[in-house]
DNA sequence: AAAAAGAATTGAGTTCACTCAAATTTAAAG
DNA sequence: CTTTAAATTTGAGTGAACTCAATTCTTTTT
């Protein structure tokens, strides 16, 4: 059995990370004060700082698990694809992007990118990275699945278009979070635009 | 004549824009205090803070000149654009990066892009996604301008090519500033390979 | 030219993320 | 069960961005 120490740390950690997903949702990033959460999980300031590094940290560490689910998702689209190009990318990122609001808000993704872009060093930071590849990857998967199956043309590097659609697609996502009054619907509708367009190139010849 | 009030404010605003830009590449923003800034340009921080909202607005407003100065390059070519599909991507996107460290360093741009996402509602970042947009205008220029001379396929959108390519080369950039080490070489070399994918799907049949 | 009005500057004060030396709690040793 | 050692928690203290009421400078009015 693990010890009382163990215990304890596991759940000092579980409330702080409930705690600061209630309070970040519900009142917003920068309102909220970093005595707050820790007294909403029950202890110090001091400890808080001794489970995560920054105040960012806490929040890292939230999209983390948010990302984590949506590897999970994708996966299961690469495994089994439509037959078309087009619905097929239309269904990857479609995944991708109606699980973004699950856990964050728009508010919380934009303040997480900033942070992995101003502070790329930390193991937060490298984490979120690294899922950014993972997702990449995703997408070039699926390329290369689509090219195995003679729905689209093989005489591209899958990487090349792959990495391209995924570096657009995440550029319309931060062009959303960044756009309070857009939809989730408007944010696919312009995917599926260059989504495609893509497909007309990729049309077997 | 502009009257002495007039003149003074300008004074101290291209004093302060003058004091912040060596500052910072100096010492590195978060290194430099507000009041070490203000001092420079022999002000009070709150005169400072008079002309600019806060310290990241003092930075955007520098960055603004650096993509004003990027924008007029991109036009000359996209005007007349080399006739070959590849190269007149490499050449368009090259002129971006080549002058992208002409005054600012990494570390700037990756505080400047954390402050356009977490904050898109204040004029500077306003004004840095307009600019952004206008980058992407111009590379769907390119792609029309392409099609119109039969150099590329003309059965797909220019505007959904070029706003996928302008996503993809913008998060590439975003890698680079995110990647110390990373030279410009490197970079441009990794667009180089998604540009030659988009070359061969644009070929025309 | 003096007075009144308006605009801009000033810097001590406030707020909040983060630190660190002392205190407490848990585990291990005798 | 005590004592010792190690790990963890604690919260008052520190530093830096930003504020705002008082002051100074510029322009307009009489």
């Amino acid at each position: 059995m693990a010890g009382l120490r163990e215990r304890q740390k596991a759940d000092r950690h579980r409330r702080l990370m409930d705690a600061a997903l209630l309070l970040f949702r519900e009142k917003g990033y920068g309102a909220v004060r970093t005595d707050e959460i820790a007294s909403a999980a029950q202890v110090s300031v001091g400890t808080l700082y001794n489970y995560f590094e920054t105040k960012g940290d806490l929040l890292l560490a939230l999209v983390t698990l948010e990302v984590e689910e949506v590897l999970d998702q994708g996966a299961v689209v690469v495994a089994r694809p439509p037959d078309d190009i087009a619905r097929a990318f239309d269904l990857l990122i479609g995944t991708y992007y109606d699980h973004s609001l699950t856990y964050l808000t728009k508010p919380l993704w934009r303040t997480a990118m900033a942070l992995t872009i101003s502070d790329p060093g930390t193991p937060f930071s490298l984490r979120y990275t690294a899922h950014d590849r993972s997702l990449s990857g995703q997408v070039t998967a699926l390329v290369a699945e689509l090219q195995r199956r003679g729905l689209a043309r093989a005489d591209v590097s899958a990487a090349g278009v792959g990495e391209m659609l995924f570096g657009a697609l995440n550029q319309l996502f931060t062009e959303f979070v960044k756009d309070e009054p857009m939809t989730l619907g408007a944010l696919k509708a312009q995917a599926a635009a260059q989504n495609a367009a893509l497909a007309v190139l990729l049309a077997p010849r």
